[in-house]
DNA sequence: CGACCAATTGAATTGATTCAAGGTCCGTGG
DNA sequence: CCACGGACCTTGAATCAATTCAATTGGTCG
């Protein structure tokens, strides 16, 4: 079993595939990788703001949460996504690994050129925020869900089958929704055809184009 | 009645208070202001996105549709706000005059430091964004209202009287209701005792801790 | 095996929507 | 000046999608 919190390890290179993570590799001092256990909070709504982290591994969730304890999930960062970048100086979302995840943290070493950077990256998240916007509040249960999945299959651009790294219930604050509706969701898709689940954490998407129709 | 369409009118000098739009003015070449008339388009999901956009009065809709015409309005921008940012080379969101609106055209003259300056832009409008994600997945009508009023009242700064420039349907839209829904909950407002409605375009909240309860 | 946590499933409930009238406001034209 | 038309808003009743509440099942670990 993982150790509980976090902990240095290994400070491998990392192996960034998107152009602009890359740029803004290269204009950090790269820190070390820390190991946050399933379930750990990486930083908290309030915390000071003081760096950049990169997903190593794993998946991170960021979230926030209502005074009654309602819980939205904002985004769910994985290998390569970088997270923590605020527009004030404390943290308004908190960021707790989802399954075990290798974080890099990244100090701006400030030089010119430093913001664009940056710039581009806020603009793409703030582009897959508005987008979730949509989804929020216009979207019914099953439009919700095929759009995740199929986020999550282009995401790991495999065949077909993809992995689940987070619960019902992570999922269904994401897409504002209860963990029994997502079963249920999850159920009619099998029902019609849609996909098969071979286990709990993986899902095997057989007909894309009936996701595909009802997201758009 | 005003003219259809936009067109220029006289280019006096934006009196903007926030630093940030203030350092982002001095950074463009100011272009003319152009009055769009009520209901007319700014620019439409997929045009080229070229330049920027200040509110000089009025307020505009920044939305997105689905298929079947549903729609999400992301935000509304009054005096004094930017809008026209995207991640890529065309619109991602369709801006639209909601009751006449003078808006100037920035087109940013590239110097150094204008990244930082639109990172600080796009930062905030990031975080108001994602406060809306967690309204839009786990509020209920009230909730969505209260917050939506408390919004507008901050904004206007005055005594408690809030002028409402968009219609029913636009206040559905942006929270994720129905029309209806939006009218039924004024009325439990109003049978509460929280607000009292002068007008169908004026609000007047009685009762700020009650909305702030709701909120949270 | 037994305990525990996550996921599934069913039944009842409910918050919001849909559908359907009315009502109000306002500008236009007789 | 008032009647008319149209757009917007309000209100009511019926419906429905999703939630809530309550078991039950499945999987994992000690």
């Amino acid at each position: 079993m993982f150790h509980q919190g976090s902990f240095p390890v290994a400070g491998t290179p990392s192996a960034v595939s998107d152009p602009q993570v890359r740029a803004l590799l290269g204009k950090c001092a790269p820190g070390a990788i820390h190991f946050h256990s399933a379930g750990t909070t990486i930083f908290a709504e309030g915390d000071p703001s003081e760096a950049l982290f990169l997903v190593e591994f794993g998946t991170v969730r960021i979230c926030r949460l209502t005074a009654d304890g309602r819980r939205q999930i904002t985004s769910f960062c994985h290998a390569g996504d970088v997270f923590g970048l605020e527009a004030g100086d404390v943290h308004a979302s908190t960021a707790e690994s989802v399954d075990g995840a290798g974080i890099r943290t990244l100090h701006p070493s400030d030089e010119a050129g430093f913001a664009r950077t940056l710039l581009a990256l806020a603009l793409r998240r703030f582009a897959r925020i508005q987008a979730h916007l949509l989804l929020l509040g216009r979207r019914n249960a099953n439009e919700k869900m095929a759009s995740f999945l199929l986020e999550l299959a282009e995401r790991q651009g495999g065949d077909g089958v993809v992995h689940l790294p987070m619960q019902r219930a992570d999922i269904a604050d994401y897409l504002g929704l209860t963990f029994e509706t997502v079963s249920r969701v999850l159920r009619v898709f099998k029902e019609r055809g849609i996909v098969s689940l071979p286990s709990v954490d993986r899902i095997m998407v057989l007909d894309f184009d009936a996701l595909d129709a009802l997201v758009d």
